[in-house]
DNA sequence: AACAGACTCAACCGCCTGGGG
DNA sequence: CCCCCAGGCGGTTGAGTCTGT
């Protein structure tokens, strides 16, 4: 039996797109917008599934994708984002302003899954470090569970006594060894999932009380660099420019994340 | 020049999730 | 609840290209 297929493959062009199809689809996408695949081959007249066609815009005829090689600040980015979240491509690739998933997919497989398994020596990069074994075992999988999330409530949530700030430590110990422990599940910090928080310009996390020391003004973890968040709160990914100034400030909060996870 | 093997990457496949009825 | 559908995702494939012999 099998599953049915998502649309008759009777009739319909397959392989390679020609200039004359890309035409088509993208003239009708500036004219009609995205979605409604199913029914867009027909209505644009197209002989393509409408997986195709959404493929075919995403992966290459979007206005907003940026070709040419991946340089060596977006392949660190790459390393260090695969590290924390394996495969899930459409994450990282959703902090690579211009770049597809399929893309970066492609990319690792030929080049980085390589390069780190040769333990990253061949990198042209200055911040080349030798793989942590430590480090690897923070792999967020979230592939096989995609709905489990585990959910941490918020302090708030708890009942706890009024800016009882012993209590409030405790929950964030909590949920900070929780984050070194899991490597099989996403998970959320107060409203906060991981994901999300990689998806996030990091508004949310400045905003969360949670991951601050509330004894003091400091942030409870490294991870939160008030600065660094600073930079990414007044990131604006609209803007293609801005994105790719805001690599280098990402990094470095990726070392300041991998650097506590190390430590800990 | 010819061939084989390696590499690249666009495209396809099948599964999963979330929303709507 | 359950079912169906559309869209999204990661894994895989294979045609085209490159490189070494």
């Amino acid at each position: 039996m099998g599953r049915s297929p998502c649309c008759s493959k009777e009739g319909l062009n397959r392989g390679a797109w020609t200039a004359d199809e890309d035409k088509i689809l993208r003239e009708y996408i500036t004219l009609h917008g995205e979605g409604r695949w199913r029914n867009l081959p027909k209505t644009a007249g197209l002989k393509r599934c409408g997986k195709s066609c959404r493929l075919r815009w995403l992966n290459y005829l979007r206005p907003d994708i940026k070709r040419g090689n991946i340089t060596s600040d977006e392949e660190e980015l790459i390393i260090r984002l695969h590290k924390l979240l394996g495969n899930r491509w459409s994450l990282i690739a959703g902090r690579l302003p211009g770049r597809t998933d399929n893309e970066i997919k492609n990319y690792w497989n030929t080049n980085l899954g390589k390069k780190v398994k040769d333990g990253h020596k061949t990198s042209t990069s200055c911040r080349t470090q030798i793989p942590n074994p430590k480090l690897d075992s923070h792999l967020v999988r979230t592939k096989a569970t995609k709905c489990t999330k585990l959910f941490f409530p918020h302090p708030s949530m708890l009942q706890l006594p009024d800016n009882s700030h012993q209590q409030q430590n405790l929950v964030a110990d909590a949920v900070m060894t929780h984050h070194l422990e899991l490597t099989t599940t996403d998970f959320n910090v107060g409203d906060i999932c991981f994901s999300d928080l990689l998806d996030s310009d990091f508004t949310d996390i400045c905003n969360n009380d949670l991951l601050f020391s509330p004894s003091s003004d400091q942030p409870y973890h490294p991870l939160c660099s008030q600065e660094l968040l600073k930079n990414w709160t007044q990131t604006n990914f609209a803007d293609q420019t801005t994105a790719s100034n805001n690599l280098h400030s990402f990094i470095s909060f990726l070392d300041t994340t991998e650097e506590t996870l190390g430590q800990s």
